[in-house]
DNA sequence: TTGAAAGCGGTACCAG
DNA sequence: CTGGTACCGCTTTCAA
């Protein structure tokens, strides 16, 4: 591979200049310039990104970090955090943990980067506290974790979500709710539980264990199969939370299959709002949350971060992510005649 | 931030030593290598990654430039692209090129990486010839480019894909097929309309560029859309073969909300095997391709050029990526009775 | 306008 | 077993 120091002899130009020219420095002349530029592109020179990285101390690269890029919902995200980075400058990188978080941990570990957002929880809070500096800011998304130069959204451990789902449930005069649970990496659903819980109680609904199912994953067909077991229960049942639209979806499928009739046999409904979840029939009703608005001051705190900008930690922490949940009606919830 | 040099100093050892303990070289004393990693937590020292790369002139990570991470598709793609790396000791970053290429022409054209998957028809054919190296390969997934260190698993610029898709609907007894485009971005289109019109002619049947629509976009709400448009002169088709499944949803939404019934007023067929096409009503007929045995090959000669092992362009030429195309019949295809 | 030299933070050879 | 030293490829003063 050709370097500065090859173009430098071959013209019997110093290193400093080629270096200079090849960035366009208008402090070397003109002829110079072309000159260095021309013999670059002639014999193939191609900057190393490494070298130029270790000497300014700065990659321009934000890394994030997901569990699984196959479910829509992450999908959305990263789009809007691609966007919002490309304003500042920055170029963005994904990691996913579908095999092993070998790269991510190395990346981060390494401080390969300028900074790192996390959303996953299979991330260990010890290991991000480690490796979190004030020259490598973390964001984490979605859950919170304590420690210097880690900046979330969440000012607790475990905020309550899931109450406008349950309470819309028990408005349309729903009362035997069952819970389903989506893949334990999941970071909605202890909260989404919680929320229910709590919802059933303040309505005098006792809490029925025997209600509470765990799908075990985020896909449509762990949906399907924890509904075949479900439909088991069907007579005690109004309708179904479903942890996430993903779920939700394997699991009409499986009551239609079980000639269940969503919504006159039972309601169920969904959360996040994916763009599968209005096509299906009869089409989703679920909740969703402004992940836009989120996203971009996620990202933007991050920068501030990296610049060493002083950030009120806890005045963010008032911004609850993911908070706002807004129910999208449907058809697959009926009101329920008594 | 500390560096070695800084434990170095403390310990009045020389770097070398530090460097050495650091990486559990045996040839250290262990009394000396535990003192050393100690003392490296104690300060909170942390290996640049960077300057072991400059070193050692290998960065053990792979990049996978893909359009849009939000299609099902791609993930299933990443999913075992990153399985199979890893077998490799590889770790994989990716580069979505939703907003913009330039985090993925950084990357490319700094060489900060060891090699490349490009998985999209984004990034121009030159830029790829111009950075491509010995020492930094390229593979190309899904179409073919020319060029040295370039590796591509299909040998001609434009195969004929949609074949058997085509067949499969005229074996149904369908005769006015109508043809939709995905986005304009997608590599399949152009081949599977190349098929639809050679099958068509085979078997006698004249092509009506009516009836070639163009979705512009690979999204449920460009199928939506598109198909809107079909619905107007639905009296003169048969069967749609949309040019993926995500399109296909989409279009059965709209053929749904207007009353039309699949299949008996019409057949459709989608392309991909989307884990959605199964779950929709009726249950989407596909053509599917063998990704994963395609998708180990193609990690298996990035890592083969990585290393320097001779490659047989020429074998590997045979072996069509995605040419395999299986009809997965589900229940939107009805033979036609005459 | 150009160039010598001092790094950036490591690694690895070679001598002791 | 330990340490001095020469890089890896580039940027950036500082002098000439």
């Amino acid at each position: 591979m050709a370097t500065i120091k090859d173009i430098a002899k071959m013209l019997d130009l110093g290193v400093s200049t080629v270096s200079m020219a090849l960035n366009n420095n208008p402090k070397i002349n003109k002829n110079t310039r072309e000159l260095v530029i021309n013999t670059a592109n002639e014999i193939g020179y191609i900057k190393s990104g490494i070298a130029v990285d270790l000497q300014k101390q700065k990659t321009n690269v934000i890394l994030v970090v997901i569990t699984d890029a196959s479910r829509s919902y992450f999908s959305k995200f990263l789009s809007v955090v691609q966007r919002e980075v490309a304003k500042y400058g920055y170029d963005l990188l994904i990691a996913t943990l579908e095999n092993s978080s070998k790269t991510a941990e190395r990346y981060i570990s390494e401080h390969r980067v300028d900074g790192v957002i996390i959303y996953t929880n299979l991330i260990g809070e010890d290991f991000l506290r480690k490796y979190a500096h004030k020259d490598f800011p973390i964001c984490v998304v979605g859950h919170y974790v304590e420690g210097d130069n880690i900046y979330c959204t969440f000012p607790v451990k475990e905020p309550t979500l899931g109450i406008s789902a349950t309470n819309y449930l028990i408005a349309k005069g729903h009362r035997n709710i069952a819970f389903v649970k989506a893949s334990s990496s999941t970071l909605g659903t202890p909260r989404r539980l919680n929320g229910y819980k709590k919802v059933l109680l303040s309505n005098n609904i006792p809490i029925d264990e025997s209600l509470i199912y765990d799908a075990k994953d985020s896909t449509f067909e762990a949906g399907y199969n924890v509904t075949k077991k479900i439909i088991k229960d069907i007579d005690k049942i109004d309708a179904i939370y479903y942890s996430n639209d993903d779920i939700a979806i394997g699991g009409l499928k499986a009551l239609k299959d079980a000639n269940i009739d969503v919504p006159n046999d039972i309601s169920i409904i969904g959360n996040n709002n994916l763009p599968e979840s209005s096509l299906v029939t009869p089409s989703l009703t679920t909740v969703a949350s402004n992940i836009e608005i989120d996203t971009k001051n996620i990202v933007k705190i991050l920068i501030k971060a990296i610049n060493k900008e002083p950030i009120d930690k806890k005045a963010l922490e008032k911004t609850y992510y993911n908070a706002t949940e807004l129910i999208i009606e449907r058809d697959s919830v009926k009101s329920k005649k008594k």
